[in-house]
DNA sequence: CGGTATCCAAAAGGATACTG
DNA sequence: CAGTATCCTTTTGGATACCG
């Protein structure tokens, strides 16, 4: 049934660490954790919460997320099905690092603008015309 | 000449800061800055520090993060070809914050490896054999 | 040495259809 | 509702060859 990738390939190269933090920080990864931070969520409340990731990647980011211990997985056998995803102790650990890099990210996000501006400048400046 | 990659797709959907966020958290960008917040380091100095990174991806990784006002390149007009590389002072910040979730994710990965572990044993006894 | 350019294999990830 | 399975496109990233 294959559980999920979330970079599985050079796993053996690499150190086992490395794996989880690319876990946490992968792109849905850290919308997730930022949102069960939050409150738990139901699967499709997470997935209109977030908007635009694909039901395969949900589950994909969950089932890893679970697997690793940073999020709990509570299906009521009811119907329809009803599945909520709350966060675990360790995974709110992770959740607030998580949350506390996007907070500073945002927060520096004018002067990473700024550099980004003088980098292009000073690049179309010697490179003359030709960027098309 | 094109810059770089490193996450560039969906990027007129995005959130700008989620893009920086994925610049510093990216394989090659957590490696670069944790060994730069140690000290300056030659191209060639890091390559062999990190090991098993082609020098295209070290390329690409350093002139984003140069690009995003995180890393200072130097490059000595003398031949052969002397370029060093520093953290700027909002480098250092980022570095020191990605390195704090890198230390703790290598605390915690004794309660990973268990959380995994109880997880692939919980499903492997009702998926029956047919794991392969 | 410190790159750039090109080609190609592998992986990520979206769309769709189907199921308990 | 909450997934799973399949197909297919986009992106990533390594290998190689070449340049200032």
């Amino acid at each position: 049934m294959k559980v999920s990738p979330m970079v599985s390939a050079h796993a053996t190269t690499m150190c086992p660490s490395r794996l989880v933090l690319e876990h946490v920080t992968s792109r849905w990864g850290v919308l997730v954790l930022i949102r069960l931070l939050e409150r738990p969520h139901r699967f499709s409340e997470l997935r209109r919460a977030i908007g635009r990731v694909s039901e395969k990647m949900l589950t994909q980011t969950l089932q890893t997320l679970e697997r690793d211990g940073f999020v709990h997985r509570d299906a009521k056998p009811v119907i329809p099905p009803r599945v909520d995803y709350s966060l675990t102790d360790l995974g709110r650990e992770a959740a607030e690092q998580v949350r506390a890099l996007a907070l500073w990210t945002e927060r520096r996000m004018t002067d990473v603008t700024a550099a980004r501006q003088a980098y292009d400048e000073t690049r179309q400046a010697h490179d003359g015309a030709r960027t098309r």
